[in-house]
DNA sequence: CGATTAATTGAGTCCACTCAATAAGTGTGG
DNA sequence: CCACACTTATTGAGTGGACTCAATTAATCG
C-alpha cells in the first residue's frame, strides 16, 4: 500500500505522516460508481487495484470516456476546481481504492514541502496527459489512436512494474471506442487489422503486443 | 493589473505578499513564443493584454494547438509535472504577460492557505477544461464544434467583462481547425453556413453572435 | 445451460477530407 | 499612395475513411 497510494516523491521519513491522512479504502464493485459527476468533491483516490473509468456527460446526455487508471494511479482530480466532480469514476472490474481528504491532504501540503511538490506534479502530470489526449483525438486517424492507445497502456503497465506486452484491458470496445473518439466497430476492425499484420495478438479484452516498435509506426492518415 | 494576474480567489489583504511574488512583465509580439515545449519551467504566466495560443508536438511534427488564452487567464501549468514546458505559447497579437515566478509561488502557497487554493482551482480548472475540450474533439460533428468554440469564447468574454456577442478572434482558421480537429477548409465551410443560417455574422476573424439559442442548438452527427 | 451482453464482420452511405482555383486581406518598399 | 508579394480565406469538385445498419458469432454470467 505504501507504494500505490501517492507513491513517487514523498520522502521515506513522512510516509507515517501521509498514512495518517489516509483514513481509509473502499472498495467498488464492476459498473458500480465511486463518484459521480455533480457529487460533492470531499477526497482523492489512488486506485489499490483494478481500474476505473472516467466519464463525462454532454448537456444532451451523450457520454464519453475521458481517462482510464490503473492500479498505483491517482483519480479525483476533477473535482478541485469546483468542489464538485465534473465526471463519474466507474469501475471496469472489482476494485479499491485508498481515499485520500482532501482538506487534511491540502493541510499536509503546507507543512511538508515534498508532500505540496507531488501534489503539484500529480496535477500536472494529468494536465499534460489529457493535452496529449486532445493530439490524440485531433489529429490521428483511427489505426494510429487505437496504436497510441495500446502503447500508453503497454507503458503504464511497464512502469508499474508490470508485463508491457500482456495485459487483460477490461474495457470493452465501447469504452475504448468512446475514449478514442471512434465508435466500437471500428476498434474492432482496427485490432483485427493489427492482428492480421502481427503486431498484436488480441484474445477479447486480453491484449499481446507483437511488434511494439510496429506500433509505433502505424501510418499517418494519408502522408 | 491587481485583476488580472491571479485575479478571483485571493482576499485583498493578501495582494500586496502577491504581488511581491510577480517580479515582472514581459511582452511577446505577435507570432513570437512566450515559451517552447522543452524550455525549462521557471514561472506561470498570467496574460496581461493580447491573447496567446498554445501547441503541442508529435514527434513526427504534426502540430496541433492545445489551447487559447485570453487576456486574465492563466498560463504555463503545463511546466509543472516534469520541470520543462509540454507545449509551446505563441502569441496570436502583440500581447503582454505576468510573470510569476514558480518557486515563490509556490512558497507563498504554502504561507497562505487562499493563495493554496486558488492555486489549486487554476490546476484544477485546466484539467476540466481539457477534459471538456477531449468532449468536443471525441463526440461532436464539425458543426457542433465550431458552434461550442464560438460559445466558449463568448463565455470568456463575458466573464472577463467584454463583450460576450462582438469580439476579435486573431487567430487563423487554420490555428483554429488545428484546435478543433478539422481542416481550415471545414472551418471555414461551417462559419460561412452559420451565416447564412443567420446564427452568426463574421467578417474575417471579426465575428458577430448573432443567435447564441441558435448556436446552442446547432445539431448533433445525425440523430 | 440458457439468456444476455459483447465482439466480429459485411455492405452501403455520408461527412469531412484532399486537391485546386480564386478572392480577399495584410503588410512592405518604391 | 499604390503596386507588389505573400499570407489567409472562401468556395467547388471529387474521394475516401469512418460511420450506420445489420447479421452472426463469441463471451460472460446468473
Amino acid at each position: 500500500m505504501r507504494q500505490l497510494c501517492m507513491p513517487q516523491g514523498v520522502a521515506a521519513n513522512e510516509l507515517p505522516q501521509l498514512e495518517a491522512v489516509i483514513c481509509s479504502a473502499r472498495s467498488v464493485r464492476r459498473g458500480e460508481s465511486l463518484y459521480r459527476a455533480g457529487d460533492s468533491f470531499d477526497n482523492l483516490y489512488a486506485v489499490r487495484s483494478g481500474s476505473i473509468k472516467t466519464v463525462m456527460a454532454h448537456r444532451d446526455g451523450r457520454e464519453q470516456v475521458t481517462g482510464l487508471r490503473l492500479a498505483g494511479e491517482a483519480l479525483g482530480l476533477d473535482g478541485i476546481s469546483s468542489d464538485q466532480h465534473a465526471c463519474s469514476a466507474v469501475a471496469l472490474e472489482d476494485s479499491s481504492v485508498c481515499i485520500i481528504p482532501y482538506v487534511e491532504l491540502k493541510h499536509l501540503c503546507r507543512e511538508i514541502g515534498s508532500m505540496q511538490e507531488r501534489l503539484h506534479k500529480l496535477m500536472g502530470e494529468q494536465i499534460v496527459r489529457e493535452a496529449a489526449q486532445m493530439m490524440v483525438l485531433g489529429s490521428l486517424s483511427a489505426d494510429e489512436r487505437v496504436a497510441a492507445f495500446l502503447l500508453d497502456i503497454s507503458e503504464r503497465n511497464a512502469q508499474r512494474g508490470y508485463s508491457p506486452a500482456e495485459f487483460n484491458l477490461r474495457m470493452t470496445r465501447e469504452d475504448m471506442g468512446s475514449y478514442l473518439g471512434m465508435t466500437l466497430e471500428t476498434v474492432s476492425r482496427t485490432l483485427s487489422r493489427f492482428q492480421k499484420r502481427g503486431l498484436i495478438d488480441a484474445q477479447g479484452r486480453f491484449i499481446h503486443i507483437v511488434d511494439p516498435e510496429g506500433l509505433r509506426h502505424v501510418g499517418a492518415p494519408s502522408t
